[in-house]
DNA sequence: TATGTTTATACTATATAGCGTATATTGCAA
DNA sequence: TTGCAATATACGCTATATAGTATAAACATA
């Protein structure tokens, strides 16, 4: 399981993913992170440019985390968009 | 290579060793990624909730990328702070 | 120590994230 | 189709990230 974040557009659609896997409502995911269901909207449409900590505590809540890595290469981005591996 | 960035102070301390192992000033790497040098201080300091999209600028001008993942296990932690693998 | 480089910090201004709250819109199931 | 649940969006508000610019503080190195 390793996704791929290089823009907000690609982290939102795999905070939706997830949390769909997950079984939950975006407002399950606010209450369980302490933001509003809105916050969960937005954030998942890649219509925000959403504050590092706010993500921190909403990858948690789905026990998930940032992974640093270096970009890795062009054949694995273009076989999928946003996913690695599952 | 492959860093956890569970929190600012993590990601600031990844980015900012990255950097050095790269030779760059943070003057140089802020106007690579298009950013203020005051800027790259305060996020490797980890002293700002910084936005998302600046972060990804950043990651991207240093050649690196965020990859999101189940939350490793607790010995990995546990041994070092904020780096798994190098 | 003295000098130059690098990093940290300060100031004002602007843009916008996230809050609380509410509602519109969409989607799904009976 | 109807009704409920889920998601998207809106408004006013506060807080703060980042810009531009400048300088202070810390760090090297000769």
């Amino acid at each position: 399981m390793m996704y791929l974040a290089r823009n907000q557009q690609q982290l939102g659609n795999v905070i939706r993913r997830h949390r769909q896997k997950c079984g939950y409502t975006q407002a399950a995911l606010a209450e369980l992170a302490g933001v509003r269901q809105g916050t969960i909207s937005m954030i998942e449409s890649g219509s925000t440019d959403a504050r590092i900590d706010t993500l921190f505590t909403v990858l948690a809540a789905l026990n998930l985390e940032f992974q640093v890595a270096q970009r890795t290469q062009i054949e694995l981005e273009a076989i999928i968009d946003d996913e690695i591996l599952d």
